[in-house]
DNA sequence: CTTGTAATCTGGTATATACCAGATAGATTT
DNA sequence: AAATCTATCTGGTATATACCAGATTACAAG
């Protein structure tokens, strides 16, 4: 017995490429050709293992190392898909995210998923500026495009500065609402980016299975007399994302560049 | 037959949180409490499955899941090690990453990997505003602290306004090189953030095994006339990086805040 | 035209086994 | 002391199997 995974042969051996890079090749070959669109589902771990001559796990190992890449993502239960076009996120513009996008032909749309009425914690106090068990409206809205979730924003903001928020519409740009209801309008930020594993709340809204990586970004945005009236937290489908900002030394005036 | 894997009951059923999952939060309490400490490596798979009376697989799942939060990295075929705290990197800080970091009790140590002299292609050309075929330094460094990979960085530098660079000793930052011998200040820098998948040359240098996901930063870096001298590449231990920003909406004066 | 249900799809969890190859440490040889 | 060899450690690759639980679909009943 155990002659059967001699098949190995069958493949011409040169390379000893192991077989699951082999088949993530064939796959990323058809990605890059047009063969698979985006959005347009993969061949199913078992699929691969008929169309391959190989056990699930080595399709799945194929399939993982494609989203590692950020060419796939894996919808929990539902398939695997190929990654759309990153979407381009230039930090440094806060003229708001929305109308940038909307801008490039991205149809970005907007849920509110949850919205609360809080009070600051040490942490949220210090990042606006505000002392401890201050009145904090915070909401978490969805951003999504043709169906496809791109990141969850969960958004704090001083309850007394806008005292009607809650009764606006959500779907659109905070800085917009902000600026046209309120008056206040935001003139810097300072933003954190990291990358982290998803938690198993946000892994859902994002129809992503958890064992995912994403990206986070925090910002806390300032008016233009330099206070502090919004602290933000984006979790992002990393593969989904790319980040850009201008970055100018200290002493110089940006509006000469 | 099959009536082996019922061993689940010894466990508990309730949560049916999956016993992977449990596995690593043990360990992520371990970690937590100071029992594991940054650097310290963690029992094996095969250890983990002796530990805990499941198979090796199993283990193997529960060292991925922390992977994937970042708590622990892999290095290929030597273990797995606790992730040390995330070096914080201000990306509109221009007044180089080294000193700022040094600044901070990081030992920060650099090696020149690589070293060539070549030609602008298309891209090159583009992002340092040179015809295309023009004369380019470029140099690939890594960067660690303590013995321990944290980013790998190729830069790549107009030849005709630093000719001797590459007699300089590069164990040091960039910036400070062309400050000092060339007069060269970086004033303004374009600068893309984007995670994905690490390739096959960077993981044995980065002290990583393949499928593990990087962060990838890009800069051109401008003088204060606005002219690009520099452009570079960075990819990052992602588990390692934290980026911040300081962004200010165009037509407002730097220094006023 | 719904509603509801059942079959079937998907990945998720889990075990057991086998062999390979790089990394390491200890013993042995130069 | 330095070089080399070797046993053993590690994760990497691969197969085969089993059962579970969401998600989807197709079909039947209302």
């Amino acid at each position: 017995m155990l002659e059967k995974h001699k098949s190995k042969d069958t493949l011409g051996d040169p390379s000893s490429r192991p077989r699951f890079l082999q088949i993530a090749d064939e796959i990323r070959r058809q990605i890059a050709t047009g063969t698979l669109k985006e959005h347009d589902i993969l061949p199913s771990e078992r699929k691969l293992s008929e169309l391959y001559g190989v056990s699930r796990m080595t399709g799945r190992r194929a399939l993982e190392a494609l989203e590692t890449e950020g060419l796939v993502y894996n919808a929990d239960r539902r398939g695997r898909f190929v990654s759309p076009q990153r979407l381009k996120y230039n930090v440094s513009n806060m003229v708001s995210f929305v109308s940038t996008a909307q801008a490039n032909d991205v149809d970005l749309k907007i849920d509110v998923v949850e919205t609360r009425e809080a009070f600051a914690d040490s942490k949220l106090a210090a990042l606006l500026e505000q002392p401890v068990g201050s009145a904090i409206i915070a909401h978490t809205r969805l951003f999504h495009s043709g169906g496809h979730p791109i990141f969850l924003e969960t958004e704090y903001l001083i309850a007394d500065r806008f005292p009607d928020f809650l009764q606006c519409d959500r779907r659109q740009s905070t800085t917009q609402i902000l600026e046209t209801r309120f008056g206040t309008i935001a003139s810097t930020g300072d933003i954190v980016i990291r990358m982290r594993g998803v938690k198993s709340d946000e892994a859902p809204l994002l129809s992503i299975s958890a064992n995912h990586t994403v990206i986070e970004l925090e910002q806390v945005i300032r008016d233009e007399a330099g206070v502090p009236f919004c602290f933000g937290h984006q979790v992002w489908r990393g593969e989904l994302a790319e980040f850009s900002a201008h970055a100018i030394v200290a002493g110089q005036s940006a509006d000469k560049v």
